[in-house]
DNA sequence: CGATTTTGACCTGCGC
DNA sequence: GCGCAGGTCAAAATCG
């Protein structure tokens, strides 16, 4: 059975000690509330619908009020970006570094010169993170709806729609190509994704999605023509951890029972595990917050924890850090 | 044969 | 207006 960890990456240049010693004892927990955030479950279910089709009924995982949602802004590895309107900035401090994730107009005030560089120390090619950036009164044609998404190679086909490439293109800044898909399971449907590989840890993928699909999800995919085919040849890579930063393993070893037909062409596709995750940066340039996929990590700053034990009813004991999968029943049921 | 991938050309948005 | 870069097209090649 192939691994499943849904992985919120999150980085920190510090980490509780006791996050350490736990993460030695818990490796079938996970962190509960990153992947309450409501953009969270949105992109996944825009990218991943099936994780939501077989349990409606526990879906709803929300552990504490709206201001989680306020808290946890800075670290959502997910956005859209619509048409006319932007989300508000992250409420945190050092908002800037956040720009390339979150794209909305306050990154007219970032120069040309730092969002080159923020592109470089992030994704390093990810120009859909830099160079769509800033739309001031015109924008590209498909800037109307995007939502990102990182993975794994092993996450790239971990969606059930079929997707025929019909570009591919080298990417200014980044030494891997971005490469272009249109939805096949439905003649017609608008559908796009983009797969860019990240330079700063070749094991990541950037996913991004644009429009949506005209017609429901498929079964199983139309054609395995092309699926076979070596789209995506990867070597595993080990993740690498930078100073500074300590990983918490999360659900390494949850088995997650994908129905039927849907399980078949899952486990066809060899899925372990979905990655979410963002890189920041402090003022010396020194990352402040990274991702992780190849493994089962998630982490966090101090100050995190912190904020969540502001909040009213999250005492941040062991057993608060990591969630179950009762928690998360739609992920990892 | 029908579907996909590959790849160069072309189109378009945007900054200067 | 020009040039750059991202996005798309389409013909040829490839695959099952």
């Amino acid at each position: 059975m192939a691994d499943w960890g849904l992985q919120a990456l999150i980085t920190p240049n510090e980490f509780n000690d006791h996050l350490q010693d736990h993460n030695q004892d818990h490796h079938h927990q996970a962190f509960g509330s990153i992947d309450i955030k409501k953009e969270y479950d949105q992109a996944l279910l825009f990218c991943y619908p099936h994780l939501f089709d077989h349990d409606q009924e526990t879906t709803n995982t929300t552990l504490v009020g709206g201001e989680l949602d306020q808290l946890y802004k800075p670290f959502y590895p997910v956005y859209e970006t619509h048409e006319i309107e932007f989300p508000p900035p992250p409420a945190v401090a050092d908002s800037a570094d956040l720009q390339t994730i979150h794209q909305h107009d306050s990154d007219q005030e970032v120069h040309q010169e730092d969002q080159e560089q923020l592109h470089m120390r992030s994704f390093c090619g990810s120009a859909s993170n830099t160079s769509q950036i800033a739309p001031k009164l015109k924008k590209r044609k498909n800037q109307q709806k995007r939502v990102v998404v990182q993975v794994t190679a092993d996450g790239l086909s971990s969606d059930p729609w079929a997707w025929r490439k019909y570009g591919q293109k080298p990417i200014k800044g980044s030494i891997y190509p971005r490469s272009y898909y249109r939805c096949s399971s439905s003649k017609g449907c608008m559908a796009r994704r983009q797969v860019e590989q990240s330079c700063t840890d070749p094991s990541i993928y950037i996913l991004t999605y644009t429009a949506d699909h005209n017609h429901a999800q498929p079964t199983r995919r139309n054609s395995l023509a092309g699926i076979t085919r070596n789209r995506f040849k990867i070597t595993p890579k080990s993740p690498t951890i930078s100073d500074g930063c300590k990983a918490v393993t999360i659900s390494k070893d949850s088995t997650p029972s994908v129905s039927s037909i849907e399980d078949e062409v899952l486990q066809q596709s060899n899925i372990k595990q979905e990655t979410m995750f963002y890189n920041k940066f402090d003022d010396q340039g020194h990352t402040m917050m990274t991702g992780f996929n190849d493994d089962d990590f998630m982490i966090f700053r101090d100050d995190f924890f912190e904020d969540l034990e502001d909040l009213g009813g999250f005492k941040m004991d062991s057993s608060s850090y990591n969630c179950s999968n009762q928690q998360f029943p739609h992920v990892f049921s």
